[in-house]
DNA sequence: TCACATTTGTCCGTATGTATC
DNA sequence: AGATACATACGGACAAATGTG
């Protein structure tokens, strides 16, 4: 059978030499070469060993300090150091894209309800009892905060990335990373509220009794209420 | 009402100088100083505007680049111009993060068919005659290329893309996006064969029919159907 | 086709700020 | 408090790319 490839494939382009040596860096960190919490040499080091000016190694550092794969520290013992905050530069550059595509609340929180329900229903499936355990023990720890007449934003936020992990899925456990990172951002803007935080965390509790129950309609429903109810607030 | 907040809010850190030239450039962008396509003045010309060397510009300019709000160009006319592909580099980093965890096919392929089951709803409800038009158009041209034994794969990449236009939610725009990219990514590892091709156009045109008809059922059943396929295929 | 002007890409050298020991 | 080892920033120079006459 004769093929017909029309399609071109990318012609090795002319990378710049800072990319080059952005790349190799990177790779090296999906390797393991270097892991989290590690140093990487010094930018005079680097620039030796990779034949470049240090001009070049900074832009290099530079892309990757943005990208999320390391942060940089003055002083001595400082350098580049590798970090794994690439979900919070996601989560910077969606708000950036609500800006400048006008992506609004709205959207956002429609995707939300949608990503959400399908991690809920894998939850129902896959959950452990580890996960339930853990998922039992947020709520009285945010319950006992709300008591206390303390927020009980950052367990609320747990509870849905624990929500995540239940479902066992990689994809949805960073997705949810980039949902809660979203919020947190969002929230900081508009007026917190110790009451909304308080009738999230009972919504929560009843969504895990029906999660526990593995009743899939009353789960659904009680997220659809309580997503909508999160994103008025925003 | 007693309100204990107990976190603290972030100190305004001492801003490096190319963060703060990066953030003027990018605030002028969001107030429509400079539109899309627009050139901003030379590294020399930003560099005394500024009042700080050429480097500092070029690193301020490397990290716009990065995220998407501009292109460099070199030469005469060359600089760096305006351009909005936030999205894309969305769509990058959610690739360097699903590296990082090393997400597997299966999973991909689960969260895929979970959110395009999802966008595929939204597109029933919302899309306009033209983004019917637009799909019948593809298919169109997808089978023409198949029946001259051509690969249709970019024509398929574009049908999803725009099931996701037609959904009228800027996040599964996005979503969309990153999906084609990984898909494309992982496509280009395994061998791509030519019958595989056809047969999702087939399922494609299936699909579009349903969706016109507005028969949800057999639009999910298709679609389940079609990515699983795709996903073994990987 | 060729020469030229403009702009980015890369390099070298130097000085200063900063965090750690 | 001082020395040390980093990053940060500046200035100047030339190479490479690219559009124009």
């Amino acid at each position: 059978m004769v093929v017909k490839n029309k399609s071109f494939k990318p012609i090795k382009k002319n990378k710049r030499a800072f990319e080059v040596v952005a790349l190799n860096i990177k790779e090296s960190i999906f390797k393991g070469v270097w892991q989290p919490g590690e140093r990487l040499p010094s930018e005079n080091e680097l620039s030796s060993q990779f034949g470049v000016s240090r001009h070049t190694i900074r832009e290099a550092l530079r892309t990757l300090e943005l990208s999320g794969f390391l942060k940089i520290r003055t002083g001595v013992s400082g350098g580049p150091i590798v970090k794994d905050t690439i979900m919070t530069t996601i989560s910077n550059l969606y708000l950036d894209a609500f800006q400048m595509e006008n992506i609004t609340v709205e959207e956002f929180t429609a995707a939300r309800l949608a990503i959400e329900k399908v991690v809920i229903n894998d939850a129902i499936d896959n959950a452990t009892k580890e996960d339930i355990e853990k998922l039992k023990n947020n709520i009285t720890k945010a319950k006992k905060l709300i008591a206390n007449k303390e927020f009980a934003t950052d367990a609320n936020f747990e509870f849905h990335s624990l929500l995540a992990c239940a479902s066992k899925n990689k994809v949805f456990i960073i997705l949810e990373k980039t949902i809660n990172t979203i919020n947190q951002k969002l929230r900081s803007l508009s007026s917190v509220n110790l009451e909304v935080t308080g009738e999230a965390v009972k919504m929560h509790e009843k969504l895990l009794d029906a999660l526990i129950k593995k009743d899939r309609e009353v789960v659904i429903q009680l997220l659809e209420a309580h997503l909508m109810t999160v994103g008025k607030s925003l």
